[in-house]
RNA sequence: GUGGACAUAGCUCAGUUGGUUAGAGCGCCAGAUUGUGGCUCUGGAGGUCGUGGGUUCGACUCCCAUUGUCCACCCCA
């Protein structure tokens, strides 16, 4: 037989009342801050990804589905970013009123090692905010992001971190704190630091090799070289959360791996779900408007992985969602009366009632049962005699109590 | 890309040092006197033991390869 794709999930009908649950919560949220949907193409031109996320991470070096459309060279979209700024500055919105707010739920792309909590195609709810610059705006998006978290009951058993990493301005500086701190301690470092150290120096303070942890805790934190402005502004943004009741840790070791983030960074942790226990990450991209052929407009956002959110709600035994069950069966005896049941139901449906008959023939034990394991709250069971008589027998299965009601004329509580 | 574990009915799993027609529970279907569910009982369908080689008189059981799944590294949501 023919399997489905590695790393690709088929989400059958008892879980996608969950999905659609979390995907509410996330739309009434958004849409309280003044967020508005977007839906953006499944693939762009790949050079969107390559100028907007950055050519040296992982995402786009290894990890994007790319091929030719004819001369050009097109990609699965690995992330809803660089598509949203495109869009933006495709449609002019940098011309309408400040601030600009977004946000989409949408599968995305990356051709990874399948693992808990991370898929190859996966679902990804997100949101940008463009041309707010203020600590204010840093923190409605965190509290954007941790009002969903609330909501679905997870938020004691997440923890925020956030970090700055520094704009423009301030970062090179701090990169060449970091290089001249592990330039000599090279030799200790593991073979990956190695190349962190040449290709992203800021990556160096999340390894979770022991030795190299250690060493990385002594290292020069990116809060204490900020330049005045981006200290200014992070000390805003813990004013702000503080004042808003939402609880952080300040963790140097917030870096992120998309080029495009700069300032504030964030991540919302689910301890227990896996390895991959980022549930939502997040940050400041003052640049990439302007980097993607647009003015030079400020933007920050999240992502959030539906699916981990799942993983940490199965944990929790968190289950919201009750299944949908039909108010009435139909059971019926003969050809007659399998008809007569089909234009009961029809009755019932067009009233907006979610109402049931046999499709397959059973015999009346059979549909008594199968009544029964759908969970149907009433059955009407009708014979040759009922529709002689225009009279049947409503059982109400949790009591089994039987009224006769007329069949053409009933109505359920 | 690197490493580890696992692959037996629709699902969860047994399967003794390799030895006759491969098992259980759950699920599914059908019955247990005539037109009524849940409990119980009985019966039934369903597996080329992931795939391909090899060792052997004989392989679900041992060896090799391959594919897939899971977990971790890496990276990220």
């Amino acid at each position: 037989m023919i399997q489905k794709i590695k790393g690709t999930m088929d989400i059958l009908p008892d879980e996608t009342p969950l999905f659609r649950y979390i995907e509410g919560i996330m739309r009434e949220e958004a849409e309280k801050c003044g967020f508005g949907e977007i839906r953006l193409p499944t693939f762009e031109l790949t050079e969107l990804f390559v100028r907007g996320v950055g050519n040296t991470t992982d995402v786009v070096q290894k990890e994007m589905y790319t091929f030719m459309d004819g001369d050009d060279s097109i990609s699965l979209r690995p992330e809803g970013t660089a598509g949203t700024v495109r869009a933006l500055i495709e449609n002019g919105k940098y011309g309408d009123a400040m601030p600009q707010k977004y946000y989409y739920i949408m599968s995305c792309f990356r051709h990874e090692k399948p693992q808990a909590g991370r898929t190859r195609e996966f679902f990804q709810f997100g949101v940008e905010m463009f041309g707010a610059e203020t600590a204010s705006a840093d923190a409605t998006v965190i509290s954007l992001a941790y009002a969903v978290l609330r909501r679905l009951g997870l938020d004691s058993y997440v923890t925020l971190h956030i970090n700055s990493i520094g704009c423009a301005e301030c970062r090179p500086t701090y990169k060449k704190a970091l290089t001249d701190y592990f330039g000599d301690k090279l030799p200790s470092l593991c073979e990956t630091c190695r190349e962190r150290f040449a290709r992203n120096p800021l990556r160096l303070l999340d390894c979770k090799v022991p030795t190299c942890a250690t060493i990385a805790e002594a290292a020069p934190k990116t809060v204490g070289s900020l330049c005045e402005a981006c200290a200014k502004r992070f000390d805003a943004l813990r004013r702000s959360l503080d004042a808003m009741g939402i609880p952080y840790v300040v963790d140097s070791s917030i870096v992120r791996g998309l080029d495009y983030y700069t300032g504030t960074v964030f991540e919302f942790v689910a301890e227990g779900i896996g390895a991959q226990s980022t549930v939502c990450g997040g940050g400041r991209y003052d640049g990439l408007v302007a980097s993607l052929g647009g003015p030079d407009l400020s933007g920050i956002g999240f992502g959030m992985g539906l699916t981990r959110l799942i993983l940490a709600l199965k944990q929790h035994g968190i289950d919201p969602v009750a299944p949908v069950k039909p108010r009435l069966y139909v059971a019926s005896l003969g050809e007659a009366a399998a008809t007569e049941a089909l234009s009961i139901v029809e009755r019932l449906r067009r009233e907006g009632v979610y109402a049931e008959c046999d499709l397959v023939g059973r015999s009346l034990k059979a549909q008594m049962k199968y009544a029964d394991k759908i969970g149907a709250a009433y059955t009407l069971i009708i014979g040759d005699n009922e529709i002689e008589t225009g009279k049947a027998n409503l059982r109400n299965m949790a009591t089994s109590e039987q009224t006769e009601v007329d069949i053409h004329a009933f109505s359920l509580e």
